[in-house]
DNA sequence: GGGAATATTCCC
DNA sequence: GGGAATATTCCC
């Protein structure tokens, strides 16, 4: 039993007669809501009763979580309301792609559909990292299939749309986000695997109760965009062919462009009409239809390489052709003796100089508390200040220094291992590795940290 | 300007009479206050008051998301009430080991406090891979301006100390936090790279201000052990035998068996009074009371290496002699990993103290070069002073630590570790391991952090 | 629409 | 004490 979350409460409220002036389910399809996003009242005598807030931006903000979508064109009547300035009479119209979120639905119902990830798993890692985009080939029945759906949703059948198709995306099993189990998690980009999955989906859409996870993935467009772009957006997989990308990483992920391979493959976009949608359908029929022929979920197609792939792109320019393990522990060679000394000496100044600036402050503190006069002016006190402070930025250079000297005794060591045995001995190995990893060394510039923004 | 966040609303309330009969200061302890969480009123006059809830959990849970610690022993006077059977008596004690948290605490030095991070960036990438220790490469032209612009020095001339070195650690740069950029993300382990930025970074230590961000890492011991530990813990590399991981992912990251190496060697505890301690200086109890040996608070005693260290340290029987590395790299063994690990933190910390120390220096020099009349008092002159000191005293500690843990890693390793390389042999894992190492490695460029320009 | 930080809840 | 999910806020 899962816990209430945010659907539900949106579903109760909708059948709320009190608050119905301000949300309210429409009178002619019962998969879409109304609410009235600058009414005082909404946030008042709705959102202040049911959540912990009065924050309408907040309350979408949530529907977006959920999957929801905002429906641009208002209805006819509403759009004179919509036009008009009067903005507490606004009406926003939102429904649920997966078409699990009706009037009629129960908990169960409303439970296929979860909050999105926010990208961290359990384990503390991300989550979600593989696309829901697992190639699919289609052939041609299906193309016409899907490019026959266009039309109004009652005029097709779903069922019949992944008919005959080899491929595919498995809606219920194969949930966009996909938490990648901690050993294989890695930013690395995802290759595409090349297999078909092995299991037929017939009828998936229709018959198969989705699972709850899935629906988290149910907000296709953007699912497939943002979090679930096959190969990471973050690293441009030089690896394989940027063609087989369906296209660039996108940074607004609900936006799919036209040229899109999915859109053009007719995936459902944002304002489509109620792909799956259950509850057209009696909703007792959910239960009782057995479970598709079973695709694992998306990770079988997949294929990640975990962090080897990653940065092969830059590297090129200055990244050493080593690269050094933080953690591995070999130490230094005979060379770094000289660093230790080094090391040494820092530790030394330090402790000199921070002796002299406790001195130099202990004497001001004596003195303070000695007598109430300042027995000492302020100018000498500002003096010993003032030598304080360059005592410390002494101290830091110095901790820089150790610090630095500490970090390159660390890589020199590891830098110095890498290779030359590989030479003879274990070709096999060599070779097993060489063909697997890529070559060249990931490396992070300083140019990217600089992109960032400034967190505050 | 930083929004208001906890910390703030918690030193605010504080200060608010109406609430101090459920929530107060220590009238002896400046750094420490009490709450009643079992008392109804807490709920009802503090949280649901100052926050969305009234749930003491909630709060306490905030509390410790922000570094606090509960102190175990109540005073004597409260623990005839806390042994009593009367919940709504009962007094619970934090501190914030920092030392940032007391009551004479302005907003800025609150905002040093900084809410832990819950894993990821604003790329969706985990945040705090790195190590906050990274390094910077810095020109002769740089070295000069910094020896320059020490003001005056009395004692001795830094350039001098450094001249001819090429690294720098630009401390007000280098955000403990740092965020992988997006591209390079990899959750394998980073290196500082020797690559030298191509930013000047001149002046920063002298005439920047100690950022915020750079205290961030003041929760110290999460810092290191959680976000920054060197090698990411979350991927244990399928590609090397699943038995070289020393153990499954920890679910409890919190508790370290008591035979952990860090805490063994004398790391803070929990209830540790006050290792920066800048606000409680007026009580001088505490500071008699133990003179640990002051290490980073708490750091140290979470390992950095979670999923690693953790088992390692109760599971000796199946540690591998070699540990592995996240990316396929050959980790270090334990003893290793957390005497680096300790060393990396008493540098973090000294940085950390020495950049507080500076801040509250130059503050008086500042406002004693602007205005003839002492702007701030003696009293005001007189803390920082003896903030100062403490966190020197602890700074001195670190130093000891650092030697005394720098010494014996030096003995260790020459012992332990030295020589795989020498023989030439090669086992296969060696080979296997020396081609893969390099190869796989992100390697961070230490100009990046330093790029980052400093948002406050 | 959604990224990401902080807040709250729930749970171990 | 803290992991992790959901909720709320803030911002692009």
């Amino acid at each position: 039993m899962q816990p209430k979350t945010f659907v539900h409460q949106l579903h109760a409220i909708l059948l709320e007669p009190e608050v119905n002036k301000w949300i309210y389910w429409s009178p002619t399809d019962n998969t879409i809501f109304f609410l009235k996003p600058y009414d005082p009242n909404f946030s008042t005598h709705v959102l202040k009763r049911y959540f912990k807030h009065g924050n309408a931006n907040s309350f979408v903000r949530q529907l977006h979580m959920y999957g929801f979508h905002k429906l641009s064109h208002p209805s006819p009547d509403q759009s004179s309301a919509n036009n008009g300035n009067v903005k507490e009479l606004v009406e926003w119209k939102f429904t649920h792609p997966s078409g699990f979120f009706f009037k009629e639905a129960n908990a169960g119902i409303l439970n296929k559909i979860q909050r999105k990830s926010t990208g961290v798993g359990k384990d503390g890692k991300r989550k979600n990292i593989l696309s829901p985009i697992s190639v699919s080939y289609v052939d041609a029945s299906r193309l016409n299939v899907l490019s026959q759906q266009s039309g109004p949703v009652s005029a097709r059948e779903p069922s019949n749309m992944f008919m005959g198709s080899p491929v595919h995306y498995s809606t219920s099993q194969s949930p966009p986000h996909i938490s990648i189990p901690q050993q294989q998690q890695s930013s690395g980009p995802y290759l595409i695997s090349s297999l078909p999955p092995q299991q037929p989906t017939v009828n998936m859409m229709r018959r198969q109760s989705i699972s709850a996870r899935m629906m988290n993935s149910y907000d296709y467009p953007n699912q497939f965009s943002t979090q679930d772009s096959i190969v990471q957006p973050q690293q441009p997989q030089q690896v394989l062919s940027p063609q087989a990308l369906s296209g660039p990483p996108m940074k607004k992920s609900g936006t799919l462009s036209s040229t899109d391979d999915l859109k053009t493959t007719s995936l459902p976009i944002v304002n489509y009409p109620m792909p799956y949608h259950p509850g057209a359908f009696a909703q007792q029929q959910q239960q009782q239809q057995q479970p598709l022929p079973t695709v694992p979920p998306y990770s079988s197609y997949s294929t990640p390489f975990p962090s080897m792939m990653n940065s092969l792109s830059n590297s090129a320019s200055n990244s050493p052709a080593l690269g050094v393990c933080n953690n591995n522990v070999t130490l230094p060679k005979k060379s770094n003796i000289s660093e230790r000394q080094a090391l040494d000496n820092h530790i030394q100044t330090l402790k000199n100089s921070l002796s002299t600036i406790t001195d130099l402050i202990e004497k001001h503190i004596n003195s303070a508390s000695q007598d109430e006069n300042k027995t000492l002016t302020n100018d000498a006190m500002n003096k010993d200040l003032r030598t304080s402070l360059s005592l410390l930025q002494n101290s830091k250079e110095e901790i820089i220094q150790l610090e630095s000297k500490w970090m390159s005794m660390q890589s020199v060591k590891t830098t110095a291992l890498p290779l030359q045995e590989t030479t003879n001995t274990s070709s096999t190995l060599t070779s097993l590795t060489s063909s697997i990893i890529p070559k060249s060394i990931p490396i992070i510039t300083k140019g990217e940290v600089a992109t960032k923004p400034a967190s505050y």
